[in-house]
DNA sequence: TTGATTTAGTTCTACATAGAACTATATAGT
DNA sequence: ACTATATAGTTCTATGTAGAACTAAATCAA
C-alpha cells in the first residue's frame, strides 16, 4: 500500500460518526450557487479515496491502482506504448510513469523494449504474466461490483454515467485543450 | 506539489487525443452489467485528479489540497479537535495527519495544545492566519467554480450530489460500519 | 493498588507523485 | 552540413500517504 493521492477534493465536513451530513448545509464563504459545485467534487473526492482503498484491498499481490490502471489500459488499448503516451493517457508525469513502468517490469508484468524508429523511445509491452494479472485483479474486484450494483441498483450509474463523463471532458479540455493534443 | 494520490481508479482507456471515449465501449473481461459501475469510478477517478490538480492550481502560497482541507474542516465545524477526530474525519492514518498538522503547524496556520483533558491527547485551533488562507483559497477558487457553473450548469450538479452522496454514504458505511463509529 | 489492555500521537520505512535538472537523440532552421 | 531547439526518458528532491513499531498516558480488571 502507499500514497492515496486519494485525498477528496474539499474535505470531509463532518467530524461526526461518518459522513452523513457531508456538505449538505449552505456555506456562507461560497457565493451563492457554488455550493453545489464544492459539494459534487467534494463527493467525488471522498468516493475516489473510499474506492481505491477498497480496490487495492482485493487487488492480487500488493498490486496497486497505478500498477492496474496501466495493465488494464495496455489489455484495452493494446500494448506496444511509448512511456509517453501512457504518462498522457493518465496525466501525469513522465518520472511518475518511468516509476510505475520500472515496478511493473520489477515484477515481470510487462516488457520493455527500445523503440526501433527513435533512438530516445521506448516500447511498453505485456507479458503473459501482466495479462494474468490484469484478469486476477477484475476478477477479484468483480464480486464487489456486483454487491455494490445488487444494492445500489444499476440505474444509479447509468444515471450518473453520462452526466459524470460531461464534467470530466470538460476538466479535460481545459486541461488539455485541442491545441496541444496528441495523436 | 506533492504526490497525485488523484490515481483514477482504473485508467484513461484511451490513449486517443483525449479521454473522449473514456470507458464507453464494453469490457468483456466484465460480467455484464458491471461496466456502468467500472466506468463511474473511472470517470470519478479522473475528476478526482483533474479538479484536485487545478485546485492546487490555484491555491495560494503553495497550500496543498490536504491543508486546505482540514484549514476549512476547522473552520466549517470549529476548531479545537484532536488529531484522532481529524485523521478519522478524512479517513487517514494517524501519522498522516500527524503530518499534515505539522506542516500546518510550520506556516503558522495552526496551533497545537495538550489536552487539558487527557494527557496523551493534543488540540488543534486555527490562528487567524489559518482562517485567512482559508478565506482566501476559497476566494481562489471561486472563479474557477463560477466559469464551470456557467459552462456546464448549475443543474447537472444538482442532479448529480444526491446520487453521488448515496454511493458516499454506501462506501462510508462499508468502511465504518455503525459498530465502529464513533462520536 | 497493581498489572494488562487500550488509546493518542510520533516515528520510520516504503511507496506514488510532481517538477526540475539532466542526457541522449531527433528535428528544424539556416 | 551545422547549429539550435524540441522531445523521450531518467534521476533527484520534496511532498502525501499507509502501516508498523514505538512511547506515553488512560482505562480496565483483579
Amino acid at each position: 500500500m502507499a500514497r492515496e493521492n486519494p485525498h477528496h477534493l474539499i474535505s470531509r465536513t463532518t467530524g461526526a460518526p461518518c459522513h452523513t451530513e457531508a456538505m449538505g448545509e449552505k456555506d456562507g464563504a461560497l457565493p451563492a450557487g457554488q455550493n453545489h459545485l464544492f459539494a459534487v467534487f467534494n463527493e467525488i473526492g471522498i468516493i475516489e479515496q473510499l474506492a481505491r482503498h477498497r480496490f487495492e484491498a482485493v487487488l492480487p499481490d500488493g498490486l496497486l491502482l497505478p500498477h492496474f490502471s496501466v495493465l488494464n489500459h495496455l489489455v484495452r488499448l493494446g500494448d506496444d506504448k511509448s512511456l509517453k503516451s501512457l504518462a498522457f493517457a493518465f496525466q501525469v508525469s513522465k518520472g511518475t510513469m518511468t516509476n510505475t513502468v520500472q515496478r511493473l517490469l520489477a515484477r515481470g508484468l510487462v516488457e520493455v523494449r527500445p523503440d526501433p524508429k527513435d533512438g530516445r523511445g521506448k516500447r511498453v509491452f505485456l507479458t503473459e504474466s501482466g495479462r494474468r494479472m490484469r484478469d486476477d485483479a477484475i476478477a477479484a474486484i468483480t464480486p464487489e461490483l456486483s454487491t455494490f450494483a445488487a444494492e445500489l441498483g444499476e440505474d444509479l450509474f447509468a444515471e450518473l454515467l453520462p452526466r459524470l463523463a460531461k464534467i470530466r471532458a470538460k476538466l479535460d479540455y481545459m486541461r488539455n485543450p485541442p491545441s496541444k493534443r496528441e495523436a
